[in-house]
DNA sequence: CTGTTAGCGCATTCAT
DNA sequence: ATGAATGCGCTAACAG
């Protein structure tokens, strides 16, 4: 029996707090503060609120309620885009801790495309989201400048800028570059090579191992999203550079699975012939053959920070610490 | 030079559609009809409404207009968990279709729960969201009344219900696990096993392997989110139940992709000694060592789709094709 | 093509 | 502890 299509609600229009407050016989602003602040009203007419809900089937609309008040409990969640595996656990960790405080993500993919990252701010503005959190920076000066006029909180994740738009959760990518480059020169490997993607960050890092090294290697680049396709491309464009490669440090795990898989795949055994590094510490990464070294970063710890701040930006509290180091860890395993 | 946390705009309130009309010599109705419907005013007026614009720096205000029209152009995007990397592609196609059209998603988690379904689905409709795209099915019998009397338009995905909330997007479970049965029987694979998640979709492959083969088989259920590890630990558990097992079906590529890991780390080889077939054709699934077969799923058309019918609903058309079947196709590759 | 009037549903401000 | 009035910013419905 399927609902007529475009129909309006079956019945009579939905009810609403004005209806609530005449069932349970008060007046709108108690019934209103019955819901919202019971701490001001008594116990007796908060349950003859909460039967009149029921009754009725009230439910609240929250577009009133944040116009009146300028608060929409509406937080702006950008990301390049949802299939960089990298950013879901901090994605997974911010809606969480924004649904327990009642406040919901609104989701934006900016695409590498500052021309789209405008706009997409422009939307979420228009919908006066209470707050904003992007993986990776605000490229645009004028976003930048508009967020600051308008007082909205931001998180900028992932990074570790000098000069944030307002509050970052990150870690320096530069000190990752240059921790990788330390690891496997402590390792003894001489010829080392990169195969990275061409995004901002692992560019960053990219510079902090060549300072390491204090050298240029030969160097793939790789289109966003990684995967292992081209992590299997990648090791070939790097073994044509220098057929001699003894290791190879990727800018994510998922690049350097495909660097094992194209280096088994030519008779090369991981680690005695070919060293390799990732970056991520992806779920799969403690269980391939042989297990991939890697740098480990706490995606959903970023994600729970992030959240905290702007959570406690929208109840008007002062937060301390504005650029918060949530640091990273090598971590060792077989392949390197 | 940090600005002033939780301070208000930094100058004065932000300008409203009344200073743009004021400022542009016009009405208030006439300068919102230049904004959001070009084609009723002239030329001329839509150019000085335009220049009113740029010099308040006025950005629209949609709590309000969502207030007054009744449409928020919010649609909400419900996912068990965002780990799930199955549904990335149709949340990143929805995201994209939706954005083009002016509309947002709000991201939800259900986590496989009930009552959390429930209280996100009241999150949502508190705000008037104008459609649900959710991918799985709306367990709560009370959200599905909800919705059908608050004449909600809902798209259920990746499955095929025989009564579905409203519309469907997807594909039949069961027929996936008895072209699985029929592919590995055809290849003369007689021993065969199952490592499969524990969710609804995958149980309903479970069965329609079952019925194809026409007998019980050794499984091992593991807990979502599939994973490499997961898989490794499956096939652990299948061999000792029949360790002369020649075929392993798995409910997701991540668990074949650990099954087959797992196997070579044992000496057996695929597929001549251990055959393994997976589900969903992962990025990775075609560029692995042995390249895994699969079943290929357009996640991407699913939520293209999904937010077609939505946005043809949200228009007040009448979407003819209610149960939409993309259909699936079996990969086949060198790991069967 | 343009303007006037009248709210959408709720929370803030003041009163009692 | 409760209530009356007011308006958040915008758009639908009618005029002209």
């Amino acid at each position: 029996m399927p609902r007529q299509q475009g129909a309006s609600p079956s019945s009579t229009k939905a009810a609403t707090l004005h209806d609530v407050a005449r069932v349970a016989g008060v007046s709108l602003i108690t019934a209103s503060r019955a819901l919202t602040k019971p701490s001001l009203v008594s116990d007796t007419t908060i349950e003859r609120v909460q039967a009149a809900v029921q009754a009725t089937g009230y439910i609240p609309n929250l577009l009133a309620g944040s116009l009146k008040s300028s608060r929409s409990r509406l937080i702006a969640g950008l990301v390049p885009a949802l299939s960089v595996a990298q950013f879901l656990p901090t994605l997974q960790a911010l809606t969480d801790v924004l649904d327990a405080a009642g406040y919901q993500l609104m989701l934006g993919q900016m695409r590498y495309d500052n021309s789209r990252q405008d706009a997409l701010l422009n939307a979420m503005i228009s919908r006066r989201v209470d707050g904003i959190v992007v993986t990776g920076l605000i490229g645009s000066e004028a976003v930048r400048r508009q967020v600051g006029q308008l007082g909205i909180p931001v998180v900028e994740t992932w990074d570790l800028p000098e000069n944030p738009t307002d509050m970052v959760v990150g870690f320096s990518h530069t000190a990752v570059g240059r921790a990788v480059a330390a690891y496997l020169v402590g390792k003894g490997y001489g010829r080392i090579g990169l195969a990275t993607g061409d995004d901002h960050r692992a560019q960053l890092r990219r510079q902090g191992l060549l300072a390491g090294l204090g050298r240029e290697v030969p160097t793939a680049t790789v289109p966003a999203p990684s995967s292992l396709a081209l992590g299997r491309r990648a090791l070939g464009e790097l073994l044509q550079q220098d057929p001699a490669l003894r290791a190879v440090a990727c800018s994510a795990d998922q690049l350097a699975q495909g660097v094992v898989v194209e280096a088994l795949a030519r008779g090369l055994r991981v680690p005695e012939d070919l060293a390799v590094c990732g970056f991520g510490n992806a779920d799969f990464s403690a269980h391939t053959v042989p297990t991939l070294t890697t740098v480990r970063v706490d995606g959903a710890a970023i994600g729970r920070r992030a959240g905290e701040m702007i959570l406690a930006r929208c109840r008007g509290e002062t937060v301390p610490d504005r650029i918060v180091d949530v640091g990273f860890a090598i971590a060792q395993r077989e392949s390197a």
